[in-house]
DNA sequence: GCGATCAGAT
DNA sequence: CACATCTGATCGC
């Protein structure tokens, strides 16, 4: 997932390399092993080059995702019949043997190298004649085909979560799941004991002090097991809000959509995979189907959320709910910016925002207001987040107490400032063992909240007002960089 | 000349 | 809106 990610890519100490495909970015060892978590195109830099030809270890929705992704432009040339046959970026990742005339079977040139893995089901893989790891896949809540890497072997065992949005419900699931319960940690919560204190926040786990006296407990920390990193994906960690869960986001907009007439045509704006919940939830709700375009029906008819696949239509003309291609909208749902019929009048548009869960309540209640009111309102928001912010990751990472996180994306031009500050956030979160890499100050650890609040604002920039050194920060790179062989 | 990669805008 | 995607410029074989 470049750019900005540490150590091109790799989930040291292995030859594992995450969600980045390119060969020429200054890399001097070729991966033993390449992963990818899901197919957002950030995170497939390199898999198209034709001159791929390495095994990809993903889930089975991934590999389906892939093989069938079509960029926008092919799929508008497909869809006017400009192009007789689909345009796929990435079939060369799959040829098929050819059957000669005489029925003999040709492997010249075939290849399947995705290798998918079913999910909770560990798998050893060899990385070397001398060296093993097993992998476990687990769902990450981001996306389609989107997962989690367990690797564990004799180098450490290692939690990377690709893209991830850790509600609650899917803390506690994992918690529960025996192929990763042995990680979770089962002592007294230390995080926001000083520092972070977010009023709305629920621990979900923790023993009690004499459930951890009991016999039971001691026999079970015998094989209790430290992750030794978790590679976090840090992509809204700036963000210091409480987002609303999924469940919440979706139950909003359906209360929102029962306040029109019965008749009033909607458009999803799914404009990228993760937005599935909004979809079914609707669908569920109003007892429809959802329209959508041929790319889109084609990927979630092969999906393995049998749910998915029977709220979608190609019928247009069946549902008022139109999830179709956002630049060439189906006539049910046209664009009031390009046409002004009284048809494209009624439609209502609905996009997925990232919202702070007060925001959310507040919007709500605002745009409820508005409609009972009978004002006009075309223009929907539903926020639904696909990635956690900082409570939630703070949550994540505390549940299982690793020995070091590791962001999965810096921003380049920070030098390593938000690197450190990641540290810090975390430094409550990480197992008691675990050497304070950082030198100890007084930046973040002696000050409330409220000046947490204050100082980190969404905008990643701002990360740099924590006034730390810009030497600290290359000099904690460095150091991770070492401990990491 | 083309594909691959990058910067920039949406 | 969004941190994913598309576009057009640039690089490199």
């Amino acid at each position: 997932m470049p750019p900005g990610s540490p150590y091109n890519s790799f989930v040291l100490p292995y030859s594992i390399r995450v969600d980045e495909f390119s060969s020429s970015s200054s890399i001097s060892t070729v991966p033993a092993l390449h992963m990818l978590s899901h197919t957002h195109s950030d995170h497939i830099v390199g898999l198209s080059a034709k001159s791929f030809s390495s095994i990809v270890i993903c889930s089975q929705d991934a590999k389906e995702m892939l093989l069938r992704h079509e960029v926008y432009y092919e799929r508008s040339l497909r869809d006017q019949e400009i192009r007789s046959e689909c345009v796929r970026t990435f079939k060369h990742l799959k040829v098929e043997p050819t059957v000669s005339q005489d029925g003999q079977v040709h492997y010249q040139g075939s290849r399947d190298l995705l290798k998918a893995i079913p999910l909770h089901t560990p798998t050893v893989i060899e990385l070397s004649n001398d060296e093993q790891v097993t992998v476990t896949l687990f769902d990450a809540n981001h996306c389609p085909g989107a997962v989690m890497f367990l690797i564990e072997g004799p180098k450490g065992n290692i939690l990377h979560t690709g893209d991830l949005r850790a509600e609650s419900w899917f803390i506690e699931s994992l918690i529960r799941n025996p192929f990763i319960q042995r990680y979770v940690d089962p002592g007294l919560p230390r995080a926001f004991s000083k520092g972070f204190k977010f009023a709305d926040y629920i621990p979900v786990h923790h023993a009690t002090q004499e459930s951890l006296a009991s016999i039971e407990c001691r026999l079970a920390c015998r094989t209790r097991r430290i992750l030794d990193a978790i590679y976090l994906d840090t992509a809204s960690v700036f963000s210091i809000s409480l987002v609303p869960d999924k469940q919440a986001a979706v139950t909003g907009i359906i209360d929102l959509i029962a306040l029109y007439p019965p008749t009033t045509p909607f458009f999803i704006n799914s404009w990228t995979w993760g937005y599935e919940d909004i979809l079914k939830g609707i669908a569920a709700a109003f007892n429809c189907q959802i329209h959508v375009d041929r790319y889109k029906y084609g990927v979630y008819q092969r999906l393995s959320d049998p749910f998915m696949r029977d709220i979608i239509t190609r019928n247009e003309a069946s549902t008022r709910f139109h999830a179709c291609e956002r630049f060439d909208r189906c006539k049910y749902v046209p664009d009031i910016r390009e046409e002004r019929s009284e048809r494209a009048k009624e439609v209502v548009y609905i996009n997925p925002v990232t919202m702070a869960g007060s925001a959310w309540h507040q919007y709500l209640a605002e745009t409820k207001r508005k409609l009972e009111g009978g004002e006009k309102v075309t223009h929907l928001l539903v926020a639904l987040s696909r990635h956690s912010p900082l409570p939630e990751l703070m949550q994540f990472v505390n549940t299982f107490k690793p020995r070091r996180v590791v962001p999965n994306t810096l921003t380049a031009p920070l030098g390593g400032l938000d690197w450190l500050c990641i540290e810090k956030m975390f430094q409550d979160c990480i197992h008691l063992d675990s050497d304070q890499s950082s030198p100890p100050d007084a930046q973040l650890s002696t000050r409330d909240d409220s000046f947490i609040k204050d100082t980190l604002t969404d905008d990643v920039g701002e990360a740099a007002i924590l006034n730390l050194e810009g030497d600290g920060a290359q000099e904690t790179a460095e150091r991770w960089a070492e401990s990491g062989k």
